[in-house]
DNA sequence: CCACGGTCATTAACCGGTTAATTCCAGCGA
DNA sequence: TCGCTGGAATTAACCGGTTAATGACCGTGG
């Protein structure tokens, strides 16, 4: 009942483990007969290669590691993460690479996780998300010296090799278009305040609205959760000058805002507009279905997977920089109330 | 720049490998001055033990597979596998196990990869997700004798040890409870029907309306998107005698008939009974939020990741049924029109 | 003083592959 | 007939650990 091995192979057709590596290899230095009688038996026995007697000899682990720090109910409810999964897991399996996943506390159990899979030949590399400022783990990897793809803005990547999108075009045309429509106070109820993109995202809104002289804009930042949106949304809505359009960073928090727009019985869109960052089947099937800034998240993972592998190939890798975030007009947007 | 091993522990320390393999594994065969001065130089050169060289010798791989085989867009919407992995990774990352994850297309490349994991000796055993009837799954994975836990239903595990949970018993809380607020015609809108758990609530569903004397019970199936649930609600709100409520297999098409209600002019919960099965911060973020079988899934994914440790360290482990989801009320149910 | 038992450490062999170096032998031309 | 070439196969060594078997050294009790 044990795994047959190439030297079972090797007793079975008479020949040494050598000629079987050879054969199975495809590679020189065996008869195209030898190799066939090896390769039948091989079929014959179910024979596969031990990955970890492979690894032993300097090849490949073919895997690579990503390891996540957000809480699980956040995580459950983030589409994101599932879809730029399944994106670098699309790229992953036709060069049958697997993914080893693991969700951790903080950033220092990350690092320590990054440092044991490389240490312990587990992975040949790593994605990097939710990079923040200073974030310790750029110069840890760097020094590390394994393979790693950064998914996020590549100002505070360092050395290593980003994958992103210019989430500030998408800000500067949801604003535009919100001036458009007629829109003279617009709040973004944005995620955690130490993550990269929000900082670039808080910055490019308050630029665009100062550059088109839109007044009193106001940026509050919650944790992505529903909760923390719908109150943010329940106090920009209470102020007396209340704005007349809200910009999420999330669509869970927009659905969030929209339900508590409606509890406040506030018609959306006609007395306010609502844009969702992050398209998702949740932003279309809610009524009115929301205006969002969409994007291919299964795309942008396996743009990221191919780098990383790439990498790990040994190839030199360029950041890449993929579409930006498009908005997708529906209609839970509208000109404010004269 | 190469990784340190325990030759060059030894070399260092002036003693044997074998020395150095007795004191880094805490066994007996050194004495403590010379184990102490081991440790230190391990630690001091950032000694990693190489996990392949390690699986070599038959230790484990630490290692535990899940082939999740849904398409990209079905997973990224359900929040359901999110809090099911990060459940399994809790408990995984006590007894410091990983997870290898990959998506697949298909159930045969489901057990290709299976296949691949065990033979290549990657994986000490997995999850089986999604059973459906006749699954050939089963009979493959036990021929193939890799550990498994599947997370579903034991009458169609096979002998592989399953963890389920009675969605009979809460399918039935939901119909008596509703018959209580005096409905009399309630519709279904079903998962998959090929899934053994969307036939099991399906007989449940049905026998319960028939045991309560309820008429017009109806259950139309879809593929969990939001799309189809909108569209299996519009089609049951449009017949003649239309039901006074409805109960979704998952959140995302509760989310949608909803939605459809409502452009329907139907007042929820006056004119129709919402419930979804598995709660969610989306269920509770819209507008009035819903009544929904919530159930705890990342214990639901812990208790499934116990059973496989359990297995792997060759524990005879029986089958374990987790708590039944619980009904739990909120504003999207009520009395029917009278 | 010798046999015995217990530490502490060593050598040898192994896990399942890969790779370099070597041997064997047939075929060929000079 | 000799020497050379090249294909086909072999042996030996190695990757980084583990385990079994063996040996050296110490103190102790008869």
């Amino acid at each position: 009942m044990k795994r047959p091995t190439i030297a079972d192979i090797a007793r079975r057709a008479g020949v040494s483990k050598v000629a079987v590596s050879y054969a199975l290899n495809g590679r020189a230095g065996v008869s195209e007969a030898t190799r066939a009688n090896i390769m039948a038996i091989a079929a014959e026995i179910g024979w596969r290669p031990n990955s970890a007697a492979r690894a032993l000899n300097g090849a490949r682990a073919h895997t690579v590691g990503l390891a996540l720090c957000r809480p699980a109910r956040i995580l459950g409810m983030e589409p994101f993460f599932m879809e730029l999964i399944s994106g670098i897991e699309a790229e992953l399996s036709v060069r049958s690479y697997a993914l080893m996943l693991q969700i951790v506390p903080d950033h220092d159990q990350e690092l320590a996780v990054y440092r044991r899979w490389w240490g312990e030949g587990r992975v040949d590399g790593a994605f990097v998300v939710d990079l923040h400022f200073d974030d310790p783990r750029v110069a840890e990897l760097e020094a590390l010296g394994m393979p790693a793809v950064v998914i996020g803005h590549p100002s505070q990547a360092g050395s290593l090799v980003s994958v992103w999108s210019d989430d500030s075009a998408a800000v500067r045309e949801t604003i535009e278009y919100l001036a458009a429509l007629g829109h003279r106070r617009i709040a973004r109820v944005a995620g955690l305040p130490r993550l990269v993109h929000t900082a670039l995202r808080d910055r490019a809104f308050t630029e665009a609205c100062e550059r088109l002289g839109l007044t009193g804009h106001a940026v509050v930042h919650t944790d992505y959760t529903g909760d923390e949106g719908a109150r943010a949304t329940r106090r920009l809505l209470s102020s007396p000058d209340r704005p007349t359009a809200i910009v999420y960073d999330n669509d869970i928090s927009a659905v969030a805002g929209l339900s508590v727009a409606q509890e406040m019985r506030l018609d959306v869109p006609r007395d306010l507009s609502i844009v969702a960052w992050d398209d998702s089947p949740l932003s279309q099937v809610v009524h009115p279905p929301l205006t969002a800034l969409s994007r291919d998240i299964p795309a942008y993972g396996a743009h990221a997977a191919r780098r990383l592998l790439d990498l790990v190939a040994g190839e030199r890798v360029p950041s890449f920089e993929d579409q930006a975030a498009r908005l997708t007009p529906r209609g839970s947007t509208a000109p404010p109330p004269a």
